[in-house]
DNA sequence: CGTAGCCTTGACTGATCTCAATCAAAGTGG
DNA sequence: CCACTTTGATTGAGATCAGTCAAGGCTACG
C-alpha cells in the first residue's frame, strides 16, 4: 500500500491491482495481479513509483531486496526469465492497443479471456469458473469505462449466455462466441 | 521495417514509430521515436516482436547487438541507463491511462505537450516551433481516434489560437491553456 | 489542366457517459 | 429479531462524445 521501492512482491494468496489516482479522483487501474504472480516488474529495476499498489482483501505476501531478487531470477531461470519479461511487454502493448482501438465490449471480453488464461495456467479456474474479488468499480476502472456502463456490458453477456459474475465468481460458458466478440480466433 | 530481433536501433536524423496492425486494418501507434532516440527498448531484452518498426521519410539509423549494448549501455550509465529505463515504464503508465480515463482532446494535447518536452531537451525546438513529419492519419493512430475527429481537435485548437500544425511543423501558442486543457498545472 | 493525396466540413449514427432512481444484500445497533 | 444504514448492482432517460459516410477543397506534381 502506498509508496514502495528498492523492494518486490511475490502474491502468496490473494490479489492486488497497481493503479494511478488522478487528482479528478478518476482512477486508472494499470495492472491486476493474481496469486502467485510477481508483484510490480517495474520496481525490478526503478526507484520511485507514480503509482500504488493495493491488495484486495486478505492476501499473503513475501518481500525481497529487488536487486537481490533480480539476480537471483536471472540466474536461476535465465532464458525464461527473458520470456517472461517479453510477455510482460507484450502484455503492456496488447493493453494500449485494446484501449486506443478497440471498443468498450471487445475490450471487457478480452480482458476475461486473458485472465482467465492466466488463471488456469496457474491451477485456478476449478470447474470452469474461477474467483474474481473485484467489484464492478474496479472492474471499470481497469478497462477504461464507467461503472454504469461496465455493468450493461456485463448484463448483455449475461444474457447472451456467454459469461457470469456472480458472488465474486466469474463463469465463463461460451467461449467460443467470446473469442469471436474479442476479435481472436 | 518489419522483424527485428537480437538488434538494436539507435535513430540518428529522422523519425519513427513502433505499431501494431489488426487483423482488420485498424492500426496502434505505441511508440514514437524522434532523432536522437534510442528505438525499442524492448528489443534489448526480448527476441521476438509482435509489432512493426518503421521510419518516416529518410532516417538515419545505427545498429547495435542487443547484448552487447546493453552491458555497454549498464557499464557506462549505471544509475542514468535505471533512470532512463524508469523513464520508459512510467511514459507507458501514463499513455494507458490517458487511453483509459481521459477524453480525446485531452490526450491529444497532453502528446504535444509531452512531445515538446521530449524534442526540447534535445534542441530540437527552435523559435517556438518543432518538426512533426507525421499525417493526421498517423497522429490519430497515435492517440487512438479516428482521423476525422483527430482533424476537427486540431482545428479547434487552431482557431483557438493554441496550437497549430502547418507544413510539418507544430507551433505550440498558448502553452497555459494547453496545460489547463491536458489536466497539467 | 488533371490527378492524387491529404485535409476540412457537414450531417448523421452509434457508443459511452451522466444523472438519478430503484433494488438487493449485508452489516449495525437497539 | 427488526428497523435502519451502507454498499454495490441494475435500470432508464437524456446528453455528450466520438465514429461513419460522404462531399468538397486545397496543394503538389505530372
Amino acid at each position: 500500500q502506498g509508496e514502495v521501492a528498492g523492494r518486490v512482491f511475490t502474491l502468496r494468496t490473494g490479489w492486488a491491482t497497481r493503479f494511478v489516482l488522478l487528482p479528478d479522483g478518476r482512477r486508472q487501474i494499470l495492472d491486476i495481479y493474481i496469486p502467485g504472480d510477481f508483484i510490480c516488474y517495474q520496481l525490478l529495476v526503478v526507484r520511485s513509483a507514480g503509482f500504488t499498489v493495493q491488495t484486495l482483501s486478505d492476501a499473503d505476501l513475501c518481500e525481497f531486496d529487488s536487486r537481490r531478487m533480480l539476480d537471483a531470477l536471472r540466474l536461476t531461470y535465465g532464458d525464461t526469465f527473458e520470456r517472461w519479461i517479453e510477455e510482460q511487454f507484450q502484455r503492456t502493448d496488447e493493453r494500449l492497443t485494446d484501449f486506443g482501438r478497440r471498443p468498450a465490449a471487445e475490450r471487457l471480453v478480452r480482458f476475461f479471456l486473458d485472465l482467465e488464461h492466466r488463471l488456469e495456467v496457474r491451477g485456478l479456474v476449478t470447474d470452469g469458473s474461477f474467483e474474481f474479488p473485484l467489484r464492478q468499480e474496479q472492474l471499470a476502472d481497469l478497462v477504461g469505462m464507467t461503472v454504469v456502463h461496465t455493468g450493461r456490458l456485463l448484463s448483455d453477456l449475461r444474457n447472451a449466455k456467454q459469461l457470469t459474475l456472480e458472488r465474486g465468481r466469474v463463469r465463463i460458458q461460451d467461449h467460443d462466441a467470446l473469442r469471436r466478440l474479442g476479435g481472436l480466433g
